[in-house]
DNA sequence: AATAGCTGATGGTCAGACCAATTGCAACTA
DNA sequence: TAGTTGCAATTGGTCTGACCATCAGCTATT
């Protein structure tokens, strides 16, 4: 037989305990300090033992919060230095290359997502994008047409093109969001151009269709941008699809 | 004065070394156990103490890892019962909310950024949704409609019904990302229903829109899906938005 | 039969030690 | 003087052993 609760009990007046661990602790507020920017991006943190010091917890703790950080790419350690915190936070590409790790089938969703997420940002760059922006844009379109015989520079100017508009559309989810994709895809894409004769067909003519996207964001024409966007990656990814089926 | 280099070093044929830390090794290693499914969803792994024997590594190492890995929503651990591994891995759940803590101003891309996940998704559910998949978003609007007057049920099934949604594109990156979107507005969008009058009649409305969305899906229509569930995000938008600058 | 108490297993934390990489300065050499 | 070498301090990376708190399952008590 059980003895009868106190009327106190009844209710709901007791809720579980949340037991957070230190580190989980730890972690809140680094990530505090960094939203608050009392730590910027390329700041030195404190020595690990003076840190533990100042958060009165052993080192273990401490290092297991900052491994954590470091492991989605938020910080970065280099023995004899010091603990940085990192310039562009990488945490979605992170996520996303180990969901991928996880399930190495979802390229293929990969590619399709990218398609949807660079036209959308073609569209809202069109309408938002700074002159500064314009300009970055453009200044990679140069060194596209610079490169135009060097297939590792080419592709550095490209991918600099890619995320010049994505910043335009100043919308930094948006943008984390295609840089994730996009920086995981590119190991696919350096490999799709490995024979030099097919990859300077290409960069003609993805430099055409570069040339038709500065157009229509310089124009404004969001709907414009779109589709071009969405023809050059379509046409562009026939050679990604085709390296993917291996 | 240097000394002149030896033809081996003049070429690239030397690369920088890759020093791998342990940690990051042991978590590469357990996400592929994990990805072979050697490790499912809910098992329980190894006591810590067995695992540094397996890997060969130290107790802070192995440690290192695992909450790093625990950090990102894998792997759960419970003091005197062991580790799990985790059944939804809400890794990129977890890594926009860390984003999003890092700067609080983005809610409103967050807003925008949905917004063209869940249109796009809709129009991809048109396509591909197995019979299965529209089974489970009907259900969910007829759970809707049936909670019409409970404001916390109809929420629950208005989210059910968006994820349904997303499951039905096949495309398991778009629906993480919309899950995750999702995921961190839940919080506002409850806010934004606070009173019961205003959310009695959003409730009705919002139920009529949904209902055009399953029709533009049954029918396959992916133009038509896509713009129902624009329209309906557009206009249970403005609560929202309203909310936001509070 | 139900309860209380014990025991072992397990994650969480700490302290101290050593290693390896890096930096900066001092000493040395050309 | 200019460049190199060598040493010492700093710092992240790793290991070990220890103790604590919590939980599950068993045992003995009532």
């Amino acid at each position: 037989m059980t003895t009868p609760e106190s009327p106190l009990l009844s209710a709901d007046s007791m809720r579980p305990v949340v037991r957070t661990s230190l580190s989980d602790e730890i972690i809140a507020q680094i990530l505090d300090l960094i939203k608050r920017s009392v730590l910027a991006p390329g700041d030195r943190l404190p020595p690990e033992r003076e840190l533990c010091k100042r958060f009165g917890v052993g080192r273990s703790s401490l290092r297991e919060a900052l491994r954590s950080l470091s492991a989605m790419g938020i910080l970065h350690g280099r023995v004899g230095e010091g603990t940085f915190v990192n310039d562009n936070h990488q945490f979605l590409e992170k996520a996303l290359q180990w969901g991928l790790l996880l399930d190495r089938k979802k390229v293929q969703d990969l590619i399709e997502t990218r398609l949807m997420l660079e036209s959308e940002n073609a569209f809202w760059a069109a309408q938002r994008a700074k002159d500064e922006d314009l300009r970055a844009i453009e200044d990679a379109l140069v060194e596209m047409k610079r490169a135009l015989d060097n297939s590792a520079d080419f592709l550095a100017a490209d991918l600099r093109f890619h995320l010049a508009v994505a910043a335009a559309t100043q919308n930094t989810i948006l943008a984390s969001l295609l840089e994730a994709t996009r920086g995981y895809l590119q190991e696919w894409i350096e490999r799709s151009l490995a024979e030099p004769t097919r990859a300077q067909a290409r960069a003609r003519l993805s430099l055409e269709q570069h040339g038709r996207i500065v157009g229509a964001l310089r124009a404004g024409d969001g709907q414009g941008a779109r589709e071009a966007m969405r023809e050059h990656l379509l046409s562009s990814g026939e050679d990604l699809q085709g390296q993917v089926e291996i």
